[in-house]
RNA sequence: GCCUCUGUAGCUCAGCAGGUAGAGCAGCGGACUGAAAAUCCGCGUGUCGUUGGUUCAAUUCCGACCGGAGGCA
């Protein structure tokens, strides 16, 4: 088990908050200004060729700055939390040791969460457990694995009514392991954090002048050529089936695509699907309480959101 | 111009043989330890178009008016 230690303080910084409310810019404007890298926290831009609609920054937003955690698989390939600490662990270590300055920029929750807190995840060999129970679902129904749960991890159970993917990951956790998936994640959690940054959090004022971002953000994605993007992934012969191409602005465009749905409507839906998930970030987000806010304003100015930055990271010492 | 249908939540609509109303979607809130852009949980007051009338009581019945749809001329 690696040994954790807390990393010098302020010398982390995590840049979240929702889909399109300048996490990107404000990280690189943080990086220039503390000499710093940034590592980025983000599901869907791991995969190379998922480019527009992913939001990645391009190489004239990265100003020279060094970017990790972009472009580090294929969108064929399974990826995880666990494989994301695993490789961005070492990369954050590996900037602290360089007397450099680590952002952490994204909008995934547990990949942050669980990057900070260094947990390790229970570890599943490819013995065929999950699709074993994976047909079992289908076959029997989602009572019946609640039940076996409520056997093995009452706790489990109770936390995880009606969430398929959660009594299949607790119940996996069990036949791998021998141990609940409760008992691993209080132990895991025993254990003190292996960093302590500096939280900052942009989110707006007034939710529709967020959700107007979003909407026009996905027309200007259009504009860039994500039709295209989608349209020489599938011609590479990337199935439409794979977790990359579930992402919002992928999976409903491949409908499109292949004339399931017309192209009003995808737009419609990726607008839609964006917004809730701009609110379920929001929701993980708000929860930390030492998370310092930035609240933008319609039509703001973003340099002053960046100088206010700049102050809290300066004054910081927590 | 006449006739018929219609006007109830942001949208699509249900309902009330008269006792001030409820679904789906949208929206909002929450959860989150190996798919997380995933997966799941919770939340339904709105001048029942306006205005008169009948009635103890009208969103519900009757009239007029104002919108909308269709039909006949």
């Amino acid at each position: 088990m690696p040994q954790k230690e807390v990393a010098h303080i302020n010398r982390i910084i995590c840049v979240n908050g929702p889909t399109a409310s300048g996490k990107t810019a404000l990280a690189v404007e943080l990086a220039k200004a503390l000499d710093g890298e940034v590592v980025s926290c983000d599901s869907m831009q791991i995969y190379r060729r998922m480019d527009i609609g992913t939001a990645k920054p391009t190489a004239e937003e990265m100003q020279g700055i060094v970017h990790h955690m972009i472009d580090i698989c294929e969108p064929t390939e399974d990826f995880s939390v666990s494989r994301y600490t695993e490789m961005a662990t070492p990369i954050v270590d590996d900037i602290l040791a360089r007397g450099k300055t680590v952002i952490i920029a994204g909008g995934t929750g547990l990949y942050v969460e669980s990057l900070i807190k260094g947990n390790d995840f229970a570890p599943v060999p490819a013995t065929g457990h999950r699709q074993r129970l994976e047909q079992l679902l289908e076959e029997q129904g989602l009572d019946a694995l609640l039940q076996k749960l409520q056997h093995i991890d009452p706790e489990a159970a109770q936390r995880s009514q009606g969430n398929p993917r959660r009594i299949i990951r607790a119940l996996e956790v069990w036949y791998e392991t021998g141990e609940t998936i409760t008992a691993h994640n209080a132990r895991t959690q025993a254990i003190p954090p292996r960093y302590s940054p500096l939280w900052l959090g942009l989110d707006y004022e007034n939710r529709s002048d967020l959700y107007e971002r979003i909407n026009k953000r996905v027309e200007i994605m259009l504009e860039m050529g994500l039709i295209e993007e989608i349209r020489s992934l599938l011609d590479s012969g990337i199935p439409e089936t794979c977790t990359a191409m579930q992402a919002i602005g992928y999976k409903e465009f491949v409908d499109a695509l292949c004339g399931r749905a017309s192209l009003d409507f995808a737009i419609a839906q990726v607008q839609q699907s964006s917004r809730r998930y701009a609110k379920r970030q929001l929701t993980w987000f708000r929860r930390n309480e030492t998370m310092h806010w930035l609240i933008r304003h319609k039509g703001d100015d973003f340099e002053e959101i960046i100088e206010r930055a700049r102050q809290i990271a300066a004054h910081s010492d927590n």
